[in-house]
DNA sequence: CATGAATGAGCGTTCATTCAT
DNA sequence: TATGAATGAACGCTCATTCAT
């Protein structure tokens, strides 16, 4: 059965893989990447050390996976929710109400993503992939902005920077969430930025 | 003439380490804390390594050193241009002009400092000090939005969290412009920057 | 075969540690614990430097471990020997002539041991462990003096200081014949130490 | 006044030396050679580093200084009292109870000593002057012994083996008291020493 | 002579990566 | 495929020595 014998080996190095990605999110949040060993992965994954280079050939490469990995999926689950909503008011919302909730429940990957972004020093050092999924983010919402000037939901502006700062802004209150400098409810957090970037850029 | 003599190693002694600082900025602001190497430091200097450890303990320490004097010279210069200026909106055009145009100055200092903060994983690796020079910006700017809002200039909010927006989205243009993502001249992304945050808060 | 696999695995890494600790014996005793170095050790034990620090934690601990095993093994060594001999003046010789012979046949592990015991300075640089395995040599020499100052062969005087002076004085035969200043045979140099002592405390 | 003038310069600089060395053997007594800096030598002798540079070529050279000064002292006292004391007994008694006095007062020089006696690894460190003045020592032990054979004081034996033991085991009884293993008064010590001694070697 | 800032060779330790089993 | 022992390049830091003042 080569067929089941090749999904089957492929499911068990696909979920190989998400187990160390895990473990590695896990590790570099807490120690950011300079100061995470491979062993302390490695021992977070329960495998040997050896094992995570059959699967990843060097360390930057696992730190890239991970992020890679989770902002794929922070922008499938994005856009689907934004895709849902209809208006640019609603999707907007959409879109910062779905990353701040995302962030609360996966801070580990989103202090590697924080942290990364901020890297304003090599950003060489990020590959092309990782690039372009942030690129697509911030295009998403020019988009939305786009759209809603052309409909006169929102004032004329510069699509790309406005959606930069939504971007950005977001960003932000995630990470004062994530520093524990917002008590407030999420959806308080999020009501008030909301109405804020409205103010802003409604017409 | 001890006096004279004093202040003559004294000053050496500042100069030295302005030399050091600035390099390290330069070198760390290139490389991030992990990658760079005090040999670096040291050669960006001209000087040999062994001076380095004359004037600071530590790597880290010349990190720190770096950060807090660029924020030290930062906060000098936001806090006079602030005064200079009346009511809130120019005091909060003041503030974001001020430090985007120091940014573009020093840009060395802000990808360092940029960087640092973003760290949501492990800040306590960040000194005290290093922290209460950072409070005292966002508290600034509390402070102004809280008379605005007493004479009417702006609509009643938390002063708190608008404040940290304001400190936050202002970081954000000075990282788009760093990146290169901004073409438009320091000026105008400030009005359009001010522009949108005073239709944010203001009456 | 996990009872055999562990075994084996154990076995194989004892004979790593014991392969560093002769070598690290050989390089401390020719060179003193401040001159030597890691890499030399690793030279001398034919591994890599890191290896070494798969088995030890400093370089502090190779040379306490170095010490220890040493003194671990001579000790039980003159034990046995000592207690095969009856007789105060027997079990004298036998600890004497043990010692000797062993310092012989391992030169290194006593230019170490001989050095480590002058160090009047800093002792506390010295381990509680250390300690302990010292105090037992001296303790098993005043514990024969005792019996035999009760089977009256040894005239009454001070059992401690005694055994110190015996422990002392052998250490200084060794001294001599490691220095080269004795030519004589071991059992020669032996004798005289012996008769020496006899004379002295015998009744 | 050249003659004067140069008696002063040399005065001057036997005194720094002197300083300099009393400086070094605390330093080198609390610390042992290797982790003594040069640093801590000129603090304690209230000179600049450089200074010491002037009086001593390398920091081993301040060591042998303060080791050979100290013996040559130590040689020089224990001389004169034995000198003042007749027959092979009175003899030895001096030899011990200047030494075992000398080193009471001056536990620096003696720790150092000690220490640097009980390096059989590598004594081609020590110079040959240092050797010689050990050398001086035994040797005067030696000739002391001798006579005493002649003379029938001290029954017929190797002199110069003989003459070694006494010379370390007085050696054994400092390091006792330096490391307060002895709490007796200095003469109850030699006492019980050269009683020792005596019935060992004596008719 | 005296100083102490500057130097740079040298060492202990870490850790990403490899490879024999 | 999985392991983990072995490797060795790299780096932070120290300190004996020099030299301009």
């Amino acid at each position: 059965m080569p067929w089941r014998g090749k999904t089957r080996n492929e499911a068990l190095s696909e979920f190989r893989c998400g187990e160390i990605l895990d473990a590695a999110r896990k590790v570099f949040a807490s120690k950011g990447f300079a100061n995470a060993t491979v062993d302390e992965i490695a021992e977070a994954a329960e495998v040997a050390k050896g094992t995570i280079y059959l699967y990843f050939q060097s360390k930057r490469e696992i730190y890239l996976e991970a992020l890679k990995s989770g902002i794929g999926e922070l922008n499938r689950i994005t856009a689907e929710n934004v895709a849902r909503s209809s208006g640019a008011a609603a999707k907007i919302r959409s879109f910062i109400s779905t990353r701040v909730k995302y962030a609360d429940e996966h801070s580990d990957f989103f202090k590697i993503y924080h942290y990364e972004f901020a890297n304003l020093a090599h950003p060489a050092a990020i590959d092309e992939d990782f690039r372009d999924l942030c690129r697509r983010q911030a295009e998403a919402l020019e988009q939305i902005i786009k759209e809603g000037i052309e409909k006169g939901e929102i004032r004329p502006m510069s699509a790309a920077s406005a959606g930069l700062l939504i971007y950005d802004i977001t960003r932000s209150l995630i990470a004062q969430r994530l520093l524990g400098w917002s008590n407030a409810h999420v959806d308080a957090d999020v009501d008030s930025l909301c109405n804020l970037v409205w103010r802003g850029i409604g017409k």
